[in-house]
DNA sequence: TAGTAAACGCAATTAGGTTGCGTTTTTTTT
DNA sequence: AAAAAAAACGCAACCTAATTGCGTTTACTA
């Protein structure tokens, strides 16, 4: 990772933007958001910290991101709970992009580029939100 | 309900047409799905059987359904567990259609008639399935 | 109708997630 | 730079939706 030391300075400065101690794991976990391109589980961060940090930690850390708009939660195939990072186009109650799940790995790709469709209104329904998940197999998964 | 007994008698048809025992109970829940337009979560069916039956039944009456294709999976905004009747456009791997969760009341709608993006293939991804969830207040919950 | 298979119910367990609270670290104040 | 206030941490205990084991009951089938 090239950018590693501006990495961990933005992450500070963003920490610090938002309101959030720079607390050593703090630092680091949202560092490892901007490094991962996929979204990352309790579990997966867990075993990235190789269990030095406690679960407890870790929750309340993502909680504290989510709150401030940093990351967001993304579906998951077994209802575990799962974030990514957020993007310019995120707000605090849409994170308008779809999702690709897969079966395999059960890895959450943010998909920026599909269309939506266009629904705004449904007979009886005020539709406040649209949420498109894909689901099947990763480029590393799926079998050529 | 006009139809009643044609309903139980349907749901007894299809219940050994599926090879699944038709129970007292297994017959009365089929039934209930039958006759229910909404997702159904474990919560209100036990609720509706007002606890003559116990909870691990169904759970696996569920499961049972589910394996035999009868009802499907539905989301639910709180990650618990609800079902919904299959529709004759269901198969095996794909419920081909929206839901819309309310934010009030929790209910899940199978939405039949919205119309998915046009999405067959993603750079890199074996896409399997396509999930449209649409979330807000549903007619009996919106203030108007 | 006897034998087999499936369903049932109870109790105990699993597992993801949460809460309380005393301690430590970070931030703010002076 | 030290003291005071606020936020974060970690442990243990807890919560609860969901699952498993197993002995009993009910439904199917030969």
């Amino acid at each position: 990772m090239k950018l590693k030391h501006k990495q961990i300075s933005d992450a500070r400065f963003i920490l610090s933007k938002n309101g959030i101690s720079r607390t050593k794991f703090r630092t680091q976990l949202l560092d490892l958001f901007f490094t991962s391109e996929k979204s990352l589980s309790i579990e997966e961060i867990l075993n990235y910290f190789k269990n030095s940090i406690n679960k407890v930690t870790v929750y309340r850390s993502l909680a504290s991101f989510e709150n401030k708009g940093l990351i967001h939660k993304v579906p998951d195939s077994n209802n575990f709970k799962r974030y990514s990072l957020c993007k310019e186009e995120c707000n605090s109650s849409s994170h308008n992009h779809g999702h690709f799940i897969c079966y395999s790995c059960n890895q959450t790709f943010c998909i920026e580029y599909i269309k939506y469709p266009d629904i705004t209104s449904l007979k009886g329904f005020d539709i406040k939100e649209l949420k498109l998940t894909l689901e099947g197999y990763c480029s590393d998964c799926k079998i050529n």
